[in-house]
DNA sequence: CTGTCCCGTCAAAGCGGTTTCCTGCGTGAC
DNA sequence: GTCACGCAGGAAACCGCTTTGACGGGACAG
């Protein structure tokens, strides 16, 4: 027998297949010791409910759908680590609630894929992958124009759902560290008007921290490159081109910070030596640099849970703009 | 109308449900005009077919079931990277195909989820992380106990199917570009007696190629420690306590290599001045290392197309034990 | 002894598609 | 003019589960 189903159970267990189910769901109403034999019945038969016939009656798929926004033509791999990482605590989040996840990346603006609540597939659905990425604002027009509702990593704006780390705290946390650690020739590296200005956030705590310390960072937009890394390389050439007493640098992210500290062996600098260095994200890879990374990590087990519950729509997480914290992460580079 | 169904596409297009279906399906006896009428409405309507109904009937959910096996304890940050490529190179393949993919990370012997299949969510099963997991065991008695069928990234052998990277072409690839290189006093790091052999095969793949050349490796086991890269930096100091003349180091993966780079410097070797260093796995982090890291890069999306395809019993992959072609990426340590 | 209530169970009506079976009608052959 | 044929499309069965509504029988009150 292919697939035992609730009939067979029923037989099994010698009453009707809607006692079954009822028995099975805990449903009130059952006998203590019918519910005993129906249980038993499943075990021998192996029966496992039928998840599709389950979630039709229902209407409700108890899944939640995870779509990765990639650059155009990205290779995967090459896709900010930041958002595997994000990734997993949203698969922990859902697991925890008995969730089941759906992931797609999505890279072309021509063909989105996003009916997985429409087609019942899944009950909410979750955007990341959308900081910095223009790729990003298509498909938000997209779901606008498809009245398609989700919960975003990233700021989005209205009328979406979304939240992000608490980059202006996180931009503060990075001057303060710097200065205490003596440093006062300041520098912010990152993109100086993001789309969805998380990177602003960073850089406006980090300059108003600073300046109420007596302190005006240098701000440097890194030049255009193939990614993130190479971005930083150069931008850390240009800004000791520029000014070679910079001490103290806060790169936007942990991937950029990387090519930073890169650019800053290359020309001769010791990290921390002559120049400490702070990034933002907390990715793994910072770990592993020489020296690690010293960065500003957001909670990511409340992120995923966060994502999960706003795109449920649970209580007092509807209002969109919540922040996650973060906390500095004190390694070698600063 | 929240949702329309076929009833209502029906009902605007003039024809009976059931040909809207067809229509939809672009299953032959429809009309052209018909045809063409009905996807007017559908649009007109935002009709989207509900993947439950049409599962059910269909008996095929046009999903995969991806799962990764994690340590127990362990902080899905701390997941080796080459599992989030690998998902990622898994994802295309699946959604090149027009098929959904169900992602679950299982850390826990005690409670395995694994009925993707047998409630109908999946068609397949996927499992990766499994390479010198222990849980990977617990994981595939389970299965093995209750008749599951999945494919998997690793050599858990039969009854299982699985395929994995060609581990001894890249040893020996390993073994030829340091002796190519100029290296003569090779050593291999790794775990000498991996669970699921794949370390084996490196070594052994190595050790051959070098010993055909007239050179013997040292087969260097790392010790005990919490992840792979603390036991390549405490590899490494070993070893070169023992051996201060390496000129030449085979890490069995990527993160421990990284780890050996660590170590290697703190021991205040040049790499690859003194000594040349070669990882396997072809993960991110080692392009941002310094020096970048040489690898074995097994390629991912032929990878991911395999277990797919094997996944979904097409023709040509149901042998297991499929070897997955490895390249060697010349980078900065070797 | 009869009427009422409640508990446990069952039959059946969906959920929204896909597909089989069948009918109606236009075409061409004889 | 009659008949066979084939195409387009409709009615209805069915996928496996959840739940409503109905029912039988035991307990209890009157």
């Amino acid at each position: 027998m292919l697939r035992p189903t609730s009939f067979d159970v029923a037989e099994r267990a010698g009453v009707s297949q809607s006692t079954v189910s009822r028995a099975l769901r805990n449903s009130p109403g059952v006998n203590a010791e019918t519910r005993a034999r129906v249980a038993a019945a499943a075990r021998e038969l192996g029966y496992v409910v039928d998840r599709h016939a389950s979630s039709l009656r229902l209407k409700s798929s108890e899944t939640i759908a995870l779509v990765t926004i990639c650059r155009p033509g990205e290779d995967r791999s090459a896709i900010n680590p930041f958002y595997f990482a994000l990734l997993g605590s949203i698969a922990a989040a859902t697991s925890a609630r008995g969730f089941n996840l759906l992931v797609s990346f999505q890279e072309s603006a021509a063909n989105f894929r996003a009916d997985f609540v429409a087609s019942g597939l899944a009950d909410a659905m979750i955007v990341i992958g959308t900081t910095s990425n223009r790729t990003a604002w298509d498909f938000f027009a997209e779901a606008q124009a498809a009245g398609l509702g989700f919960t975003c990593w990233g700021s989005p704006g209205d009328p979406f759902h979304w939240m992000r780390s608490d980059n202006g705290i996180g931009g503060r946390l990075a001057a303060e560290h710097l200065i205490a650690g003596g440093r006062r020739r300041l520098a912010f590296i990152g993109p100086q008007r993001s789309p969805q200005r998380q990177f602003d956030e960073r850089r406006d705590g980090f300059t108003a921290a600073a300046t109420a310390r007596g302190v005006t960072p240098i701000l440097a937009e890194p030049p255009a490159a193939s990614d993130r890394h190479a971005q930083g390389v150069a931008a850390a050439r240009d800004l000791l081109a520029r000014h070679p007493d910079v001490d103290g640098i806060f790169a936007a992210s942990d991937m950029l910070a990387l090519g930073v500290l890169q650019g800053l062996k290359e020309t001769g600098r010791s990290v921390p030596g002559d120049v400490a260095l702070i990034g933002f994200d907390g990715i793994r890879a910072g770990t592993l640099a020489d020296p690690a990374l010293t960065t500003l990590e957001p909670d990511l087990d409340a992120a995923g849970e966060a994502l999960v519950a706003m795109a449920l729509e649970d209580t007092g997480f509807r209002r969109s703009g919540t922040r996650i914290p973060v906390r500095l992460v004190a390694r070698g580079s600063a």
